[in-house]
RNA sequence: GCGUUCGUAGCUCAGCUGGAUAGAGCGACGGACUUCGAAUCCGUAGGUCGGGGGUUCGAGCCCCUCCGGACGCACCA
């Protein structure tokens, strides 16, 4: 049950499970025979809390086998488990569904674990990875839009995760750095009189791209004087390298501005562009060719992974060397491959690239192992995701139909936001309104981009993102400054949150402590499937069932002391938690708002 | 044509990898502030889970088959 992403040592979710699971199995040996050793009892978290905390649904699926009535069975198997005193309640219920209610005192000890705990109650992997990351990915000369934002956020996300449980994360920005837009893009600006020492900022990067873009569509003899351009670049010549360079390094500083203004975790030394894979080609193909994994074909030297089919029902290829003798990506993707398995000893490649490149990855994956290189214990997968629709359900554009900027969607949120925060609190200061729109405005950014299935499109929607009701970064965080609210008024009244324990007297506590201690749980779940939504679904519960306990628990106006103390240190956990949480989706959270 | 993927309330989406009468938010309707921020909470209405078969004690989830949308299938990345 625990598995490769199990872990040891601490009492959370997943020991409980455990144990349940253990001891109900050893119960139906002893109920119905030694026949039925090693039957799984399948134990689940109760989805409705009036069923229990937990239950065990093994007695259905036994009745044909034991030839007993299911009912019969899990009364049997009931009388006979020995769970330790841990359960307050073990109910059959319904067709023979077994259900378990969990004694206050023992969550109340689980609680007091999890205050002494700095990780929340999450344990480290037990099998900690080795893991190669791939998000981002902009490219060179071309201004960041809406097209880069999943990955980077999706991938961003999952690193810090993946970093959080323990797994060495080694960040690769594959950035588009290579190839023949650079030798119309060069030959462009050399044709204008620029020269490499010049300072060219990425708005002029992009309006000479379209401007390059255009005339090689058009004028076939500036067409052949890039393709020359394209030669004099992967030959070193060093004015046109000169120039190259001088287009990445600008390019950077507009992606490590749009970096920094998310909060995303890329910094100069994550940069692993496409040139950086080109001395390897060569080497790879020539393994390639030698392994007799790659073969020439009409020209190019390809790799025809089985199982993949074209239009004309022909097999198709990755092309690791071209006809004209050139290097694609192909060829650098399936470099990258060997670099991060056989130079990095990456355990795990994760791809975080659009959907509409499954069937390249799959390829390139396929090709992987018939090289040998990806052997058992080395996983490879890609993340994909869908695409951002505008509220008409076509793809995000602007109204003249091109791309939206980053830049631009970034200022746009902190506008809102700054709005939002101006109306609802205008007697906060400047400053502090300032970063409190910063928090809330690229938070709803990020939040929105992953709090859905990635596999599918969203509607973008500006409304419904900054919105503080529903599933939406300011709700979450609205959660955490009302916490922060409380704190506030407890210092006021000189009240210190000490070290009381936690009592659970009410449901509302009883299930802010349940949600709380399943959050090993779902992180585990979201380095399993990369799918950080799952994250989302567990922050936004707590949330919402702590705006439950608000309602209902006064914490300064309880009724005795005790109860206040107890229901302060229970705050001050769900603030963590939330704090947590969100700072594992790169989302931050504020004092008051 | 082949392949991948999506289809759940009027709208936007969950559904813990096969478990109990399918859940939220928005919108609609009706309630709750002299008390920790009403930036919130509670209640009501709204579903043949695209259609049809199959496997199973049990299917929104797995298999088959249609329908509809998106994307991909040799030298661009």
């Amino acid at each position: 049950m625990t598995g490769r992403y199990g872990r040891s040592g601490r009492l959370n979710m997943t020991d409980i499970q455990a144990f349940l699971q253990q001891a109900f199995s050893a119960a139906i040996e002893r109920a119905l025979g030694t026949g039925f050793a090693g039957t799984d009892p399948v134990v689940r978290c109760a989805n409705d809390s009036t069923h229990g905390d937990w239950q065990a649904n093994f007695a259905m699926s036994l009745a044909k086998r034991a030839g007993r009535p299911p009912r019969a069975i899990a009364e049997a198997v009931v009388a006979a488990v020995e769970l330790g005193g841990i359960a307050s309640s073990v109910e059959v219920a319904g067709p023979g569904f077994v259900n378990i209610r969990l004694t206050d005192a023992f969550l109340e000890t689980m609680m007091a674990e999890l205050v002494a705990d700095q990780r929340c109650g999450v344990s480290i992997a037990a099998h900690r990875d080795i893991v190669a990351i791939d998000y981002s990915a902009p490219n060179v000369a071309k201004e960041m839009h809406v097209g880069h934002i999943r990955s980077t956020i999706i991938g961003d996300a999952l690193s810090r995760v993946l970093e959080f449980l323990g797994h060495q994360v080694l960040r690769r920005n594959h950035l588009g750095d290579w190839g023949t837009q650079f030798g119309m893009l060069i030959e462009h600006v050399v044709e204008l009189g620029k020269t490499s020492g010049q300072h060219h900022d990425i708005g002029d990067l992009n309006a000479l791209y379209r401007e390059s873009k255009a005339r090689f569509d058009l004028d076939p003899d500036f067409a052949e004087r890039a393709r020359h351009r394209v030669v004099a670049l992967q030959a070193g010549e060093p004015d046109t390298v000169g120039f190259w360079k001088q287009l990445i390094v600008e390019s950077k500083k507009h992606f490590g501005k749009i970096y920094a203004q998310l909060g995303v975790r890329l910094a100069d030394e994550d940069y692993f562009g496409e040139s950086f894979y080109n001395s390897m080609l060569a080497p790879v193909m020539d393994e390639l060719v030698a392994a007799g994994v790659a073969v020439e074909s009409e020209g190019a030297v390809c790799v025809f992974p089985p199982g993949f089919k074209g239009r004309d029902g022909e097999p198709v290829p990755l092309i690791v060397r071209k006809g004209d003798g050139g290097y694609g990506y192909d060829a650098t993707d399936l470099a990258a491959l060997r670099h991060r398995i056989h130079d990095l000893k990456a355990t795990r490649l994760i791809y975080v690239v659009g959907a509409p490149q499954k069937q390249h990855f799959d390829m390139i994956f396929a090709a992987g192992k018939m090289a040998g290189w990806l052997k058992d214990g080395i996983s490879a997968e890609h993340v994909p995701f869908g695409s951002i629709l505008g509220e008409d359900g076509k793809p995000f554009k602007t109204r003249a139909g091109d791309n939206v900027k980053l830049t631009d969607l970034i200022d746009e949120a902190l506008r809102r936001a700054r709005t939002i925060v101006t109306e609802k609190s205008p007697s906060l200061a400047e400053t502090e309104k300032d970063g409190i729109a910063s928090a809330i405005g690229i938070g709803a950014i990020k939040y929105v981009d992953l709090c859905n299935d990635r596999i599918k499109d969203y509607v973008f929607s500006w409304d419904r993102m900054l919105a503080f009701e529903g599933n939406t970064a300011p709700y979450l965080q609205n959660a955490y400054v009302r916490i922060q609210g409380i704190f506030r008024k407890a210092a006021e009244a000189g009240v210190s949150i000490g070290a009381a324990a936690i009592r659970l007297g009410t449901a509302e506590e009883r299930a802010l402590a349940m949600q709380m201690l399943k959050l090993g749980d779902v992180l585990d779940q979201v380095s399993r499937s990369l799918e950080p939504h799952r994250l989302c679904t567990w922050l936004y519960d707590l949330a919402s069932i702590f705006h439950g306990f608000y309602e209902k628990c006064p914490v300064m106006n309880a009724e005795n002391a005790a109860i206040k103390a107890s229901r302060l240190a229970l705050c001050r956990e769900v603030g963590r938690c939330l704090q947590l949480g969100l700072s594992l989706l790169g989302i931050a959270t504020i004092d008051q708002m």
